[in-house]
DNA sequence: CTGAAAGCGCTTACAG
DNA sequence: CTGAAAGCGCTTACAG
């Protein structure tokens, strides 16, 4: 049975089909799509042509398989398949792998018995570098295993970043700094803080970040403002109403991340405060919570889909590095925030003169 | 500079290394690691023994490119990148696929026009099959111009497949038929209900499956107990507190999805109903939300990293039969859902004697 | 049941 | 700047 070839079925056009409609070698073509310079105008435009003529596009397995980077394979190693960070880090992962052709591996873990267990299934698939989105991104021990058995690694949004570790992050400091930063612009002067998981490193330089904007405003922050977290959903809840319930409440509430910042705005509803003309509430991610409550929070946006993107072309990197046997310098990369404004957050109480907008009430009051 | 061959750089041994460990010709590897059944078992032995002594695992790129299913190129086509619902489904996609040796293309489309330049985009890419997660899985717009260009479609999760269209779905009727009976068994007569988008296909037989339960356990439904929805927690916040604010108020609610579930919970909070003591709320899907929450929430539990998984399969299947000119004939997989009981549901309060544990009252109270 | 040969679609390394 | 040849790691198709 013969087989077709429409445009619908580019799929099947190859690097020799194109040359042969362009009237060049092959090697021309591989030159082209390869984005190679030393091409003359004339064949690239002449193949550029045939190309879309014939609808093709490269396959990305052959690529790799003579490339001598064929079956690369990149693990992730995650322990919490709700996150929503995973969720945009294979988006962005997804995305340049297919770009590399190269192979992700989802690899899942629970507790630190298992984290061991998992880094032995990786082993044994024959991985060749791996992920770590956090909280693993933190692991010493994951991290330890993996560097003994000689494979590259790339702890993810970390905040702490170990210099011999390669990393792809942002400044958890500078974003809570900001954040405090635009509370303090709207005029706010008394402001409570939920901390996160003490164990997650975020937690400290998100804390250190917030202090450092209160100092530089001369202001001073009452202890009994400052509560601890656990980064959940429910450890949002109690903070939030400890701070809530207190004879003198701060007029904003800064939590760690937007699990606790949507638990927050929960706890208002429960008080009667209204948000944001009683209270300001800001989180901290930007994961999907942040725009599924009402109202949505102010946050700070980490750009998860483009650290995803960047994790694969580091991780593939080193792994290149690697197989040349040549010694592979950890790399890092800093990414760029985003605060992002919401419906949480309006001027301080005392500013605002006016009665509160219809649109921007509670529903419940 | 040579390159080494240790176990923990197994990407690089073949299937020749492993035949000549194992003294056999290359073609019995290949036999063996692909499951064929002529191979005498001695042969097999040594060469099992060989694949684990070298710690080889097969290149994926390699063997796809000869297979002819080379560069299968299957896309994935979403509207909302922060559903919950995709992160589970490129869980499970991406295991197939890297089983199954082919690439997974994500594109993102907002709106109608977009989703025309969305698919656009991916016949560009000369991609061989699209899969449609919800919403888009209901676009006949979408379906039709796919199948206009000769692509294979599964639609994920909709609830009312098209005959000529192959689906990965659960039973959405079934599925509410058992939480509403599940609720009754609870002793609850009195139960409320919020509709999802009346867009979406799911919304319709999860209120029919309802409405199954309750009439064929002799009870009637209170018209004002039945509110429209749009499966936003905002669309949540207001028929929850359209429901609670009843002077007779329904002693149970289900939610058409969690995140409406979700808010209903955040709205009891605010009106002082403690849950599950005086009111019980369960919600559809088992996304994040649902145990993001507090108390975390019952709802019906959808299998949606194995229909991910059998997405792509399905697909895969499609494709490799469209391929050989063959009239594809559409494929129906039916998953199966998993009530999950959690704490925001209990007894119908009359029924439940005692007064509530101090585990289970709302922490707001 | 077993294996030597040819080929998948691409790129590397080598000639012009 | 251009292209014919050889090879990536695997499988298909053909012989034994």
């Amino acid at each position: 049975m013969p087989r077709l070839k429409s445009a619908t079925q580019s799929a099947n056009v190859t690097i020799h089909d194109v040359a042969a409609h362009a009237g060049v070698g092959s090697m021309t073509v591989s030159r082209v799509i390869n984005q190679n310079v030393r091409v003359s105008d004339a064949l690239r435009a002449k193949v550029m042509a045939s190309i879309k003529a014939l609808n093709y596009s490269v396959n990305m397995a052959a690529r790799s398989t003579r490339s001598g980077m064929g079956g690369v394979r990149i693990g992730i190693l995650y322990s919490n398949p709700s996150s929503s960070y995973l969720n945009e880090v294979m988006l962005g992962g997804l995305e340049q792998s297919s770009r590399l052709g190269c192979q992700l591996i989802l690899e899942k873990c629970g507790g630190l018995a298992s984290q061991k267990a998992a880094v032995k299934r990786l082993l044994a698939g024959g991985i060749d570098g791996v992920i770590l989105p956090p909280p693993l991104c933190d692991s010493q021990a994951t991290v330890n295993m993996l560097s003994a058995a000689g494979i590259p690694v790339v702890a993810l949004a970390t905040a702490k970043p170990l210099a011999e570790v390669s990393a792809v992050r942002i400044d958890d400091f500078q974003g809570a700094l900001k954040m405090t930063r635009y509370l303090i612009g709207l005029g706010h002067t008394k402001i409570g803080f939920i901390k996160g998981d003490p164990n997650h490193t975020p937690t400290q330089l998100r804390y250190e970040g917030f202090l450092a904007g209160i100092s530089e405003a001369n202001l001073t922050v009452n202890p009994a403002w400052i509560k601890d977290g656990l980064f959940t959903y429910r450890s949002g809840l109690e903070a939030g109403r400890e701070l809530l319930e207190l004879r003198k409440r701060p007029t904003a509430i800064f939590a760690s991340n937007d699990d606790m910042a949507a638990a927050v705005v929960a706890v208002a509803h429960g008080l009667h405060i209204r948000i944001p003309h009683d209270l300001s509430v800001c989180g901290f991610d930007d994961t999907p919570i942040a725009s599924t409550v009402w109202p949505e929070l102010t946050t700070i946006h980490q750009p998860i889909v483009a650290m995803g993107r960047s994790s694969v072309s580091t991780i593939f990197e080193m792994i290149k590095t690697h197989k040349s046997a040549k010694m592979s310098k950890p790399i890092h990369h800093l990414m760029k925030f985003t605060l992002i404004e919401r419906g949480s957050t309006g001027k301080a109480p005392y500013l605002a003169s006016q009665p509160p907008s219809t649109g921007r009430v509670m529903p419940l009051t």
